[in-house]
DNA sequence: AAAATTCGCAACCGCGGTCCC
DNA sequence: TGGGACCGCGGTTGCGAATTT
């Protein structure tokens, strides 16, 4: 009945392979192969190891044409296709990528490339401890591991900002760039923008202020003011479909309704005008932060708001993302941007009050 | 310089499907 | 045909290395 046990469990060495486990596991398969059972393969090779180990050890690391080291960026746009597709098959994914496991495209995905994907715009310098990358850094890396796309929104927002007390935080600075009074969203922060949903604001205004990233210490809105022009950049829908949202292009504020209690209405910070944001975009006022995000999800029954892509500023973004979610914002990246559906576009001709969305 | 913390990766674990007796 | 072993996969863990405090 059966077969029989694979191993003796309380007699199989377990943890790390040494040099010479390694050689007699890869001088027997070179000699006799696997011969399609792994379970009796430790005892022929005189190793005292279970199957499942020798295994996996072969796979991994010891058979032949393994590729070990740093991914390339076509690779990087292979494993993110493909999960947006197909979500953690690792072993299909490997399948496409010679030379790559399932086991290190795992690892690979979950320490590097999702917080690449994710956390490549946020500014996590309040997070002790952590290890990131220059946010030049971040945003090129991120914007070349995006499936290839073609893009019809501009590649670069150029804002009229003369006369205009402006600040923007180290965050904010890395993405922007001022060049004779035009204030100007780095190409491959723009790009990266659009491609994951989000969209440039180019606004024909006099704003008196302009806020960009983090809005602590030296950073925070005067509230009193009643000519404060806010820039904030995210995802939006094409309309107010919000139930309990309201939209007022005349007072040239776009809004998306009353926030939850931690995540104020902008308007509420003060008398603000010309304050542009999308849905997604919140302000923390308690805690003075500066959100975008690309998507997010509220559920008004459980009153809880949940970020899921996209933070900006002194903020601990939250990384631990779903499976949908993730695979949202990578699918975005081709729908959004073939249609434009979420971008913001300005459209010159038209009066400064007026956005247009495509 | 030392301790604390976080990261990255190899290896293990457990589960579901398949195979074999 | 049923029960148990095997296989392969995805999730998790453990630990050394790297980095920060």
């Amino acid at each position: 009945m059966g077969r029989a046990p694979c191993c003796d469990k309380a007699n199989v060495k377990k943890g790390p392979w040494s040099p010479e486990e390694d050689a007699k596991l890869k001088e027997y398969i070179d000699k006799q192969g696997t011969g399609g059972n792994w379970i009796s393969l430790p005892q022929k090779a005189g190793l005292k190891r279970c199957g499942k180990s020798c295994r996996l050890r072969w796979l991994n690391y010891l058979r032949p044409n393994i590729k070990h080291g740093e991914f390339s960026d076509d690779e990087d746009r292979i494993i993110c296709g493909l999960f947006a597709n197909i979500g953690s098959r690792w072993s299909i994914i490997a399948a496409q990528l010679p030379g790559r496991t399932d086991n290190d495209i795992k690892n690979y995905w979950n320490t590097k490339l999702k917080k690449k994907l994710m956390g490549m715009v946020n500014n996590n310098s309040s997070i002790p401890h952590q290890r990131k990358l220059p946010y030049q850094h971040q945003a090129a890396s991120f914007s070349s591991l995006l499936p290839h796309q073609t893009s019809t929104s501009p590649s670069t927002a150029s804002y009229n900002c003369s006369s205009t007390n402006y600040y923007y935080t180290p965050a904010a600075r890395s993405v922007l760039t001022t060049n004779n009074d035009l204030l100007e969203l780095n190409s491959s922060f723009s790009s990266l923008l659009s491609s994951v949903g989000g969209g440039v604001v180019p606004i024909h205004l006099q704003p008196q202020e302009i806020f960009l990233g983090s809005m602590q210490n030296n950073y925070q809105v005067n509230k009193d003011s009643s000519s404060s022009t806010v820039l904030m950049f995210g995802g939006d829908q094409a309309s107010c479909s919000s139930s309990d949202g309201s939209c007022n292009n005349n007072n040239q504020i776009i809004s998306h309704g009353k926030e939850l209690d931690q995540y104020h209405d902008y308007r509420q910070m003060g008398n603000l005008q010309n304050c542009f944001y999308s849905n997604n975009s919140r302000v923390d006022v308690e805690n003075q932060k500066f959100m975008i995000s690309t998507g997010c999800s509220t559920d008004h029954h459980q009153q809880e708001y949940k970020p899921n892509i996209i933070s900006w500023g002194d903020d601990e973004t939250p990384l631990d993302y779903g499976l949908e979610e993730i695979k949202q914002l990578i699918s975005s990246t081709t729908s959004t941007t073939s249609n434009n559906c979420n971008s913001f576009l300005f459209d010159e001709n038209k009066t400064e009050e007026k956005i247009m969305y495509y």
